[in-house]
DNA sequence: CCATAGTACCTTGACAAACATAGTACTATT
DNA sequence: AATAGTACTATGTTTGTCAAGGTACTATGG
């Protein structure tokens, strides 16, 4: 499984709006995230865990996220992540710049001297 | 100008196919390419001219350019590259990679439990 | 009862790409 | 003489990703 062709680079930069638009659809928590982003693209593409942990305190220390534990009364204790109002804006904006450079990319990578744009 | 809404960790990793895809339309040097990407982009993306240089050594190094200087009679010397055949297999890599992984980033960032893929 | 796999979280250190900054050197224009 | 443009290069920093390792609990099969 994992016969990763998405090279972590093409994935880079993504990475907070793929952990935002999960929580805009519910709060969630770590492990359940990560597993979700292996299923979402369909076994295809794994987000390591210290990278996903590493995205949490980024999210958090900019307050686009908020968390708080879980009241499990047994298994292991979970760290729930909630969005903010501020962290879904910050996705909206992202969704949006990422659309627009998705257009530009396409024509850099290939696109000729007649594709100029104005 | 520039009013850059193309943060550069969404270009990051595809650097070398945009440099490779100038190259596969007929040799250029540094300077030309630089220009040239900000042209295709509509002045919209400036490769900064230490990550092009940077890239230059790269390619050259893993085989998918080569160099020669021109041999201008006046004005600062140019350093010409060339795609190489293997250059040219990276480059087709490259694009069918990230036609690839376009829908799959899709899902991730906009898509909800209902789009799991299979 | 023990080994294994799975769930769940976290830290440390390494690496590579992109870039800021700075520099060299020549040409053309004012 | 000053400025802007062409053209290339080196050095050091920042940042995101990840490999590797760790802790701790639960469920399952032998």
């Amino acid at each position: 499984m994992m016969s990763s062709t998405i090279s972590t680079d093409i994935i880079r930069g993504h990475t907070d709006t793929i952990i935002l638009n999960i929580l805009r659809q519910g709060d969630s928590y770590g492990y359940e995230i990560y597993k979700r982003i292996i299923q979402l693209s369909g076994q295809r593409y794994e987000l390591k865990e210290a990278t996903l942990y590493t995205a949490f305190r980024r999210l958090e220390k900019e307050g686009f996220i908020v968390s708080y534990w879980g009241d499990e009364t047994q298994g292991g204790r979970r760290k729930y992540y909630r969005i903010t109002e501020e962290g879904r804006k910050h996705y909206e904006r992202n969704v949006k710049d990422w659309d627009f450079a998705k257009d530009i990319l396409e024509t850099l990578i290939k696109g000729g001297i007649e594709d100029v744009r104005e």
